[in-house]
RNA sequence: GCGGGCGUAGCUCAAUGGUAGAGUGCCAGCCUUCCAAGCUGGCCAUACGGGUUCGAUUCCCGUCGCCCGCUCCA
């Protein structure tokens, strides 16, 4: 596996991913895709919606504004609950989530401060309920201080109350904890008042749950069946890093798959596989692919059940798509506070109910990552190093370049640019005349083109050309009149 | 946001309180009959802003960005 350096330096290099603004010294997490990553990214997507959407009877997409009435996101909870209540300690800056501090503590005493005991591995956590804390808002923060305030560790030898302090040192005491809200806040129109407040949504998924009653109507669906979208998202993230992997400006592909209560668990499973399957089947190696149960405390409140998929990154394993069970959590909280009931009559049963919903969220940026560093191959070569792309013939951003062997010879620039023009009618073709054709041929390895067509002087008597495979280097003879359905074939 | 490290050409890396070098890449020309050939010429850099100094790429401060850790998620 190549490290993430030599990813993004070879990003860099060819075009696939520049720092966003660079000559004004970048900014933080924000990544523009060059030539071949919009070639490669769009690939992705119109590779999922393809599989999700354009190959199902089940499914239809959707494309909602980014920007949306702000009650979305009280509803949602986000306004309330998308932060991370954080705790730093006093002496060693050490941070924690402020809900999880307390029983940290407990798990990382070895002694009791007092008496010395080392049996408080059994020492049990007192702690006032925080239940309410996620739900309610502007309690939550009050919540999290009477923990913290409240909370202490009982030593089971001497009895004392110890006060929760800083995991890592063991020493420290909190600072006041911080709330962070994890969405970008906007003013709608030229004045900046309060009233005019709106979010860059931090989640696609709201943009199709609110519309559950227009597709329904329009599409003429009946349940089961989903809708797909692609696009962005924003989040104030605390740490975002590891290049376009977490970023604050991230564009998302995401499916709610409504379905009747009941038969919720069932169509979970089908999507965990079709999925999975889709990484795959894009030649994703398996091996660098596992799907993960969450444990219910990774869990966000609403979901009854979540599993990610996970790619071996550079970095460990990571999450690549989250496939959660969302219940009727959303629709249910968008009819109390809309004030219209977001149901669905039955026409076999001749009953309303909410429906289930089973959402897999994929991200566009780390799919196409992870397709990246799959790919990502170096080969011995004749005593050098070959790097090779070895995309999908589907992701691959140029499908074939048309090279001639001669640049000095006109008759030969002449039937190889005009190859290039009858490709580029089917798919993305490049001409390249600027080097030795070894080198013509390294280059294209190294951006992942799948096929390489060769004119040389023997072409110009019996017409032919030379097509080259990119993974086994192998050359074939074709008939320059059939090189466009020839490659048509192979790239289909 | 906190702690630590780092920032020299498109990329990889040298050097220095006093003219910033190499390899590679890229461009042009010559040459070249299939896997990073050769020759000639050319292009490109001290992240940004301020300070100290006769003089700063080097020392100091700030900003931005990157890497590692804490934390979090698509």
């Amino acid at each position: 596996m190549p490290d993430l350096d030599t990813i993004v330096n070879l990003c860099k290099r060819r075009g696939f991913v520049f720092p966003s603004s660079e000559i004004y010294g970048g900014l933080e997490s924000c990544w523009d895709y060059g030539p071949l990553g919009a070639e490669l990214k769009r690939n992705v997507k119109a590779a999922w919606w393809r599989s999700v959407v354009q190959e199902r009877d089940d499914m239809v997409g959707l494309d909602a504004a980014i920007l949306m009435n702000p009650r979305v996101w009280k509803a949602s909870g986000h306004i309330d609950t998308f932060s991370d209540p954080l705790v730093e300690c006093k002496k060693c800056h050490a941070r924690a989530r402020a809900d999880h501090a307390p029983d940290m503590y407990r798990k990382a005493l070895r002694e009791c401060p007092k008496c010395r005991s080392t049996k408080v591995k059994d020492a049990v956590l007192h702690a006032p309920s925080a239940d309410g804390a996620r739900e309610q808002g502007a309690d939550a923060k009050a919540a999290i201080r009477r923990l913290l305030a409240e909370s202490y560790v009982e030593c089971p030898k001497c009895k004392e109350h110890l006060p929760p302090r800083c995991p890592k040192c063991l020493d420290g005491e909190f600072m006041e904890p911080r709330q962070f809200n994890l969405m970008f806040k906007t003013f709608m129109g030229p004045v900046e008042e309060e009233a005019a407040v709106v979010y860059l949504r931090p989640e696609t998924a709201q943009g199709i749950l609110v519309n559950f009653a227009n597709v329904l109507t329009s599409s003429r669906k009946k349940l089961p069946f989903g809708v797909a979208q692609i696009g962005k998202a924003f989040r104030n993230e605390v740490s975002p890093g590891n290049f376009t992997f977490r970023t604050r400006e991230f564009e998302q592909m995401e499916i709610e798959y409504f379905v009747k209560p009941g038969t919720d668990e069932e169509c979970h499973k089908r999507w965990l596989d079709d999925r999975l399957r889709w990484y795959t089947d894009l030649g994703m190696r398996r091996d660098n692919l596992r799907l993960r149960q969450q444990t219910a405390d990774e869990r966000a409140h609403y979901a009854k059940d979540c599993f990610d998929i996970e790619y071996q990154f550079p970095m460990g394993w990571s999450e690549l798509e989250g496939i959660a069970n969302r219940t009727d959590y959303d629709l249910k909280q968008h009819s109390k506070f809309c004030g219209k009931e977001q149901s669905y009559f039955d026409d076999e049963t001749k009953t309303h109910y909410i429906p289930y919903v089973i959402e897999p969220s994929a991200g566009a940026d780390r799919a196409t990552l992870a397709f990246l560093i799959d790919a990502y191959h170096e080969e011995q070569v004749r005593e050098e190093k070959r790097v090779v792309l070895k995309f999908h013939k589907a992701l691959a951003p140029i499908k074939a370049a048309v090279l001639p062997l001669l640049k000095n010879r006109p008759e030969i620039v002449e039937v190889a640019r005009d190859i290039t023009r009858r490709l580029k009618r089917n798919f993305m073709a490049v001409y390249d005349d600027t080097a030795a054709i070894g080198k013509l041929y390294r280059r294209q390895d190294e951006i992942g083109t799948p096929y390489c067509v060769t004119v040389d002087v023997q072409s110009l008597e019996d017409k032919q050309a030379t097509v080259r495979d990119r993974d086994t280097m192998e050359q074939v003879r074709v008939p320059i009149a059939d090189i466009e359905a020839f490659l048509k074939e192979k790239l289909s």
